[in-house]
DNA sequence: TTGAAAGCGGTACCAG
DNA sequence: CTGGTACCGCTTTCAA
């Protein structure tokens, strides 16, 4: 038994349907298009036709003529699939799905890897061939010089994060002001002594968390702030924890500057006998599922929360709107955090911790 | 400024090429795609003005004529990224993505809620739309019913994961073997009363564990095997297993049957202040990053790991193949899981563990 | 070796 | 209200 072959998916075309219903194919368009100007008893029997022989007209075809895909694309970190920072991506991966769905759109996963200079990045490929009308980019992973040469081109595309200076559409969450009610939130809870561990500057949202973090340093001279920045790379954050909290016993705070650290954060911390939230606050910039409850690890843990859904969300709903072409200037928008305060920097307050 | 309205990806075409070379477009076709015929210096004149404007072949255009798009669907489970089965998800997709681009396909991210019976799930309109040219799914979510649609309707797809007494194309693991391998390494570290923790039967995979689990405490009477069976969502596991290990302190040995459960029995044996490896062994099938580690959790956990990565690889191939035509009866691909011997088990022999 | 023309499955416009 | 036709960008004969 041959199973191979062609592909049998409906091969009935516009054609098809005009020639059984004795029609045009120009007013079988129009019942598809819903558009007005076809008889009644004639739009009736074309659709009993398209439903009867269950015709779905071809996408690609549609596509051709309108100069139009319906399909974006979204481009990933090609390591999307591993590491702890791996809770981001498919989170914003399916809501931004779930946008595009509602908006009749695909998704096409696309990565990259933005260590190595390929020849050509795929992203660019499927926009140059038209697989799709826009993108929807992270600034952490793009880059600023990628970036630019999306801006020159004249692609459609928003980007999720932005980087300082550069003029394109995106949706990014507050991470300045996250970074500062964080640290805010550590001081009123008489913290002294704060750490703060971030990755490397060159990413924006670092940037923006660590001059968040150092703002409110600022503003209150009694208390001392240390910036630990660190690769993402294994362990790095581990080993700088340990170092510094071992030879500065009087830390009693511990800001994780991203998800990525907070296990390293939490071992550190097991490693040298501290107790959270006794011996010190423990407080993580980015939210996990494990977070909130009290399991074999810690204390549930004080957060900033990003709103990942909706980052994807507007995103989506941006590009679509860009596509459409009725876009003045820049749409730029900003996410609010929020703070959830949980045991692991002490003296629960009141606070929505769920 | 405005910067929105018409996408200005190249809009230089075939006929513009033709057109300042001089040639006809069918000439520029051949060289397009690499076909003889051609006057070495006509060829090369193309050649350069194709590389000087930077022009690409529509993809939309080429999939008109052709019928095929080059891209494949992925059927994902609504809620992927929620929950700790998420780690599975962005590794099969990294893999698929990955084995896709390596043969100039694209990935097209579709999701569906198999709680629900939606008008038309998204991916039977991809696939009636012709934007996709085959499907990847997964038999546990995708079930029963709608893998028989596809088998019905012809549709080229392979599934990662199987029914039983479904013909189609797929690729799957050695569950059962694996589960057969785990029960036997416990066994023969000297554990006599096991509690295998699993999903609900309705899925393959479970089935095919659990059958795997049976089939070794068959084979040793003086081994008490109990098998807990709980749904997926939110900690029913981990009552069960209070449950059964609190009135049951001679259960020596907890095989946790998928990952989604491990958080779940971790946080039984805390609760009921079991020492890991010393009261109980504990084992997972699946593999997860944080295993490997001694961290704050427990001693390093023995688990079958899934080649996750093959598995993806496998399927974007097999779906290529049958998409190429020439695939008689079934292809149908079995991977072996891999016992990683860590110290959740205790006396830590010799074996794999990385 | 090359050009001309038909056609893939639709949309859009114009005449009737 | 409806049919006819040109055309979207490319591939594929068929002649020349």
């Amino acid at each position: 038994m041959s199973c191979g072959g062609r592909n049998m998916q409906s091969k009935i075309t516009i054609n098809g349907i005009a020639k059984i219903a004795k029609v045009s194919k120009g007013t079988v368009s129009r019942v598809l298009n819903n558009e007005r100007g076809v008889g009644e008893k004639t739009r009736e029997r074309i659709l009993k036709l398209i439903k009867d022989l269950n015709y779905k007209p071809s996408a690609i075809a549609r596509s051709l003529v309108s100069l139009r895909t319906n399909n974006i694309g979204i481009v990933l970190p090609s390591d999307f699939g591993a590491g702890i920072s791996q809770a981001f991506w498919p989170s914003i991966l399916s809501s931004i799905t779930r946008a595009a769905a509602e908006l009749n759109m695909c998704v096409l996963v696309t990565t990259f890897n933005p260590e190595e200079e390929a020849v050509e990045d795929s992203y660019k490929r499927i926009l140059a061939e038209h697989r799709v009308d826009g993108l929807i980019t992270f600034a952490d992973i793009l880059g600023k010089r990628r970036t630019a040469e999306l801006i020159a081109g004249r692609y459609p595309f928003v980007s999720i994060g932005r980087d300082d200076g550069m003029r394109h559409h995106f949706v990014d969450v507050e991470n300045r002001e996250g970074a500062q009610t964080m640290t805010e939130h550590l001081i009123e809870l008489g913290r002294k002594n704060i750490v703060f561990v971030c990755g490397p500057k060159t990413l924006p949202s670092v940037r923006a968390r660590l001059s968040g973090f150092k703002d409110v340093i600022g503003k209150y001279p009694q208390v001392k702030g240390k910036v630990l920045e660190v690769p993402f790379s294994s362990h790095e954050a581990q080993k700088a924890i340990v170092g510094h909290l071992g030879e500065n016993r009087a830390v009693d705070a511990l800001f994780i500057g991203a998800v990525n650290f907070v296990m390293d954060g939490l071992v550190a911390c097991k490693h040298l006998g501290l107790a959270i939230p006794g011996d010190i606050a423990f407080a993580c910039f980015d939210e996990l599922d494990f977070f909130k409850e009290r399991n074999l690890l810690t204390s549930p843990i004080t957060s900033i929360a990003q709103p990942v859904d909706e980052l994807g969300r507007e995103a989506m709903n941006m590009l679509h709107e860009l596509l459409k072409g009725d876009v003045k200037g820049f749409h730029q928008k900003l996410l609010p955090t929020t703070l959830i305060v949980r045991e692991s920097c002490g003296e629960a307050k009141a606070g929505r911790a769920n």
